[in-house]
RNA sequence: GGGCCAUUAGCUCAGGUGGUUAGAGCGCACGCCUGAUAAGCGUGAGGUCUCUGGUUCAAGUCCAGAAUGGCCCA
């Protein structure tokens, strides 16, 4: 005889509990490379690709991380994984859109990085060993990175990326080059660069370091011409005969023999101020100061003008016979100084700036060495620190020096002697930029900026930009291709230079400029074209590196048509810094030799902060490294991340932020798991039931997932995977756990295996399976593609990898207003249920809600209508053992609650609880199963 | 200092043309279930919508200014 306890386990073997080898936890960190281990053994991303028509395709060109670290750090994880996302939705989405990973490999950064590392410094090896290290080094970087992304799960041609320093590409960058001096964009002008006398070099921004220095400031008065002093009394409206002077402060008196111009800002106060038989312009703001300076006294402001009132009047040198003119710039501030700025344009970057704006010539009258030369006049010969002296000297014997100071400021020095370093105009190469302003201008409006305001800030950018500076004094990048002549002076570029030396590249890399002399790159006979001489020299400096990645448009979308079909593409996507960097010189260069844009769209994100919303840097100690978070939590939660943020603006990410989405992953996981527990019998082919002989509830519920079918393909298609993000969790959680599948669970459950009613159930389920796994697989390709190893063969569709899918299109046949109206309103009448129950659970004097029956009235005719209509399943919708409609539950009523119109009554339930499916029923005594209920007991004849 | 951007519950996000007690999911608290179980369900508490002015009968929503934070310049 059995026992009371088998007879229950022998009922409960009658249910259809869920069955799966899923586990429950992702174990991701582990499992995710052997996903990924199964993509590259498979060729799952070749795969996708060829499967796809190139006649429809959505082409993403990547913009090169630079490779100064071997490992990436979380805003180009960021990056990656949008690009990913959207490179995976549109493949699936039955785009042929590849993905050609690139790194951006010259440059000063890795070439200073090498030089630090090795003994001896730069001068213990030759350029050509030097350059042979730096590669190296980009080699080492570059295969780091690659791991680091092949680890965040990015699709791509890890085969054969795209590099800078590779021959085919350095050969491209010389025959834009060539293409852009031909057409007359490239010129050689002098522009201001840090300079070390002591050394004889010039250094970049990064090889300065800031070091407190006393400086000489000196208050130095231009005296106005005759005719402008007029002009100048007439705008402050005054009537005096006094001689008028601009007064300029400067803490390096050397640079006075420079001087060309004196800067003012248009929108400042300028006060006439009498001192004696002297009148002075000085900043209002900044008079106080300047008389504490000057120690002047018994002085009085005897007019006043704004600064753009003085625009072009000349002054007169105080020791050249030549002119001063005022001018304006925004660089002009009232924070030191006299508001009335002295300006060298051959020593100062702002000077150079303003002065190009007004076509003020370049002067720089200093040599390598740092001393003057005959430009100087008086003082040629003397070392430019020398000069601080000796100029203070003529000054005062002009009469021009109004004032003196010592101060004790932060100044530059050379990271090498240690010595301070100038301003010194240099020969450089440049862009001429304004020849084709306009052209880039219209380009930018045919653009589509994501966010929007992309396109005013680079718009604002482009429009007031000056020329482009591309020469680099340095070894590591490509050369800039000019040959000159000895003899003339010439610069030598022609179509034949640029083929020979591109084809030159193209065979050994740009090596083969510091390897080869003149005559073996152009041949023993090749002659000056200007003066016939065979006395030639090659130019010795190199490319900025953002002219090597502004013209991957060219050498790697034009070059590999084939595969990225050509520049335009349609896509650029990187961080809101590149406005001034990839998106602006790919412009320019585009521009320059197509007169085309390389883009058609650019989306652009922002940086990450850290979960306080502060920028992660070394001295807070707060960055957060992606591998940390994959290390235990796995690439997917990371790539959820970037998908639950709106990148568009800064985003942040911290433990709070990464535990959060790590609940949201389980979550997805587990109800996953659900669905496939309960459809592991489930053969489409038989079993698949059609919609209308669906239940209603099932009805329902395939009208909420066209629902969210449609929502999340259109999140994906405006780019706003955040929206996604809360579209799935939301369903997840309400629309399925909390809702259907907990309804669904008794029929799965108890219903006859093969009944009609739980295939209904299942073909939802299955139908919600493939649907989610499909729209998972974007952003978490390594968790849908290890849900869809578990799902049976088939079910499959006969794909081997998720992966391989056709985008999720659901059927626009579920969408069904009618039922969505009608559950609608029953979900309100569950959620006054509900919370009827809830009082009761409290007091214990109920557990399971199954324990109950309700009486539920409305005044809403409509309610009340639809209520009846489904009257037999409201108790399984409720989860309760009865539901009364018309009469009162017999029970004693333990509680009572309105809410909108809807009257809920709860009592305990009529009957026994049933062994098998615990409701609460009336049982047959006499049957032959009498513990449990008829509806059960057909069920188990059924099996 | 200039250009561009952001600021709604602890977190991630909603809140067309200004109009009743500002929403969702998660998290949290409390409880239930023990046939999704290192799971599942329910209920509840959380917001002076960054601030200050202004327009309006009425402002998270419009205007002006400011603060804080971010990117790019200087």
């Amino acid at each position: 005889m059995a026992t009371e306890e088998e007879k229950k386990n022998d009922y409960k073997n009658t249910l259809n509990l869920p069955q799966t080898d899923l586990p429950m936890r992702a174990n991701a960190a582990q499992k995710e490379p052997e996903i990924q281990k199964f993509w590259e053994e498979n060729n799952i991303y070749e795969k996708n690709i060829s499967q796809r028509s190139k006649g429809k395709s959505f082409i993403l060109h990547d913009g090169p991380p630079y490779l100064s670290s071997d490992k990436i750090h979380i805003g180009t994880a960021l990056n990656k994984i949008l690009k990913d996302i959207l490179v995976k939705y549109k493949s699936l989405s039955g785009y042929y859109s590849p993905y050609i990973p690139g790194y951006d490999a010259h440059g000063l950064p890795i070439e200073n990085a090498v030089v630090k590392s090795i003994k001896g410094g730069r001068e213990s090896l030759t350029p050509t060993q030097l350059r042979e290290k730096c590669r190296e080094f980009a080699a080492k970087n570059l295969k780091g990175q690659e791991e680091n992304f092949k680890r965040l799960g990015v699709w791509g041609n890890w085969e054969n990326p795209y590099l800078t320093i590779k021959p085919e590409f350095e050969a491209e960058q010389v025959r834009v080059f060539g293409e852009m001096y031909e057409k007359g964009y490239i010129y050689k002008g002098l522009k201001p660069v840090y300079w070390c006398a002591d050394c004889e070099t010039a250094l970049a921004e990064a090889e300065v370091e800031y070091a407190d220095h006393t400086s000489t400031s000196i208050f130095v008065k231009f005296k106005f011409l005759s005719e402008d002093e007029k002009k100048a009394y007439q705008k402050a409206k005054i009537e005096i005969q006094k001689p008028l002077y601009a007064v300029i402060w400067t803490t390096t008196p050397w640079t006075i023999p420079a001087n060309l111009a004196i800067s003012l800002n248009a929108n400042l106060e300028y006060s006439f101020v009498e001192n004696r038989e002297e009148v002075y312009i000085i900043a209002t703001e900044l008079l106080k100061n300047f008389l504490s300076e000057t120690k002047l006294e018994n002085i009085k402001i005897i007019g006043k003008c704004q600064g753009s009132d003085l625009e072009l009047l000349n002054t007169k040198h105080p020791l050249y016979n030549r002119n001063s003119t005022i001018i304006l710039g925004d660089h002009v501030t009232t924070e030191a100084g006299t508001g009335c700025v002295h300006t060298a344009p051959g020593h100062g970057l702002e000077d150079y700036e303003v002065c190009m704006k007004y076509k003020i010539p370049v002067l720089s009258p200093l040599n390598n060495k740092g001393i003057f030369t005959s430009e100087a006049g008086e003082f040629e010969g003397l070392k430019y620190n020398d000069g601080n002296k000796a100029v203070i000297e003529r000054l005062k014997e002009e009469n021009a020096l109004l004032g003196q100071n010592d101060i004790s400021h932060s100044y530059p020095h050379c990271w090498r002697c240690k010595k301070p370093v100038i301003y010194r105009a240099t020969p450089q190469w440049f862009v001429d930029v304004g020849a084709f302003r306009s052209e880039a201008m219209e380009a930018i409006k045919n653009v589509k900026w994501i966010p929007k305001s992309g396109e005013q800030r680079i718009g604002n950018m482009v429009e007031s930009r000056s020329d482009w500076c591309i020469s680099r004094q340095r070894a590591w990048g490509v050369p800039i291709p000019v040959f000159y002549c000895e003899d003339c002076g010439e610069a030598i570029v022609t179509s034949e230079t640029i083929a020979k030396v591109a084809d030159l590249f193209e065979k050994e890399s740009s090596d083969a400029w510091t390897k080869y002399d003149v005559s073996e790159i152009l041949g023993k006979d090749y002659e000056c074209p200007h003066c016939k001489s065979r006395k030639l020299k090659k130019e010795t400096d190199i490319m900025d590196v953002w002219f090597d990645s502004g013209i991957t448009h060219r050498a790697v979308v034009d070059a590999r048509k084939e595969e990225l079909l050509g520049s335009p593409v349609d896509m650029y996507l990187e961080g809101s810094d590149q406005h001034r960097g990839w998106f602006q010189s790919s412009l320019l260069t585009s521009i320059a030799i197509k007169g085309i844009a390389p883009y058609k769209e650019v989306l652009t994100h922002g940086f990450v902060l850290d979960g306080e919303g502060r920028k992660m840097s070394k001295s807070l100690g707060n960055f957060v490294e992606p591998q940390k978070i994959i290390n235990v939590y796995g690439a997917d939660v990371l790539r959820l991340w970037a998908a639950s943020v709106d990148y568009r603006n800064d985003v942040k990410i911290g433990d709070n932020i990464i535990k959060q989405l790590v609940e949201v992953f389980k979550k997805v996981r587990n109800t996953m798991r659900f669905l496939l527990g309960n459809i592991y019998d489930f053969d489409p082919q038989n079993d698949y039931v059609q919609y209308e002989n669906l239940e209603e509830i099932d009805k329902f519920a395939l009208h909420r997932l066209q629902v969210l079918i449609e929502n999340v393909t259109q999140s994906f298609n405006d780019y706003e995977f955040y929206k996604y993000f809360q579209f799935l969790q939301n369903f997840a959680a309400v629309d399925l756990s909390s809702f259907y599948l907990d309804i669904v669970k008794d029929r799965l459950y108890t219903a006859g295996k093969k009944s009609i009613s739980r295939k209904s159930a299942q073909t939802v389920l299955y139908e919600t399976m493939l649907a989610i796994l499909k729209m998972m697989a974007p952003v978490m390709p390594h968790q849908a593609e290890d849900i869809f190893s578990y799902v049976p063969k088939k079910q499959k569709l006969g794909l081997e990898s998720i992966l391989l899918a056709d985008w999720c299109k659901g059927n626009e046949k579920w969408l069904n207003p009618q039922i969505d109206e009608k559950w609608t309103e029953i979900l309100r009448v569950r959620e006054v249920v509900t919370k009827a129950i809830e009082p009761l659970r409290a007091d214990k004097k109920v557990g399971s809600s199954l324990e109950v029956s309700v009486h539920v009235s409305s005044t809403n005719n409509k309610i009340t209508s639809y209520l009846k209509e489904s009257e037999k399943d409201l108790a399984g919708i409720f989860i309760t053992s009865q539901v009364f409609l018309n009469k009162p539950t017999p029970n004693e009523i333990l509680n009572t609650l309105e809410e909108d119109g809807i009257k809920v009554e709860v009592a305990k339930a009529q009957g026994e609880k049933c062994e098998r499916c615990w409701k609460y029923r009336i049982l047959d005594k006499n049957s032959k199963h009498p513990t449990i209920c008829e509806d059960c007991q057909k069920a188990i004849s059924e099996n």
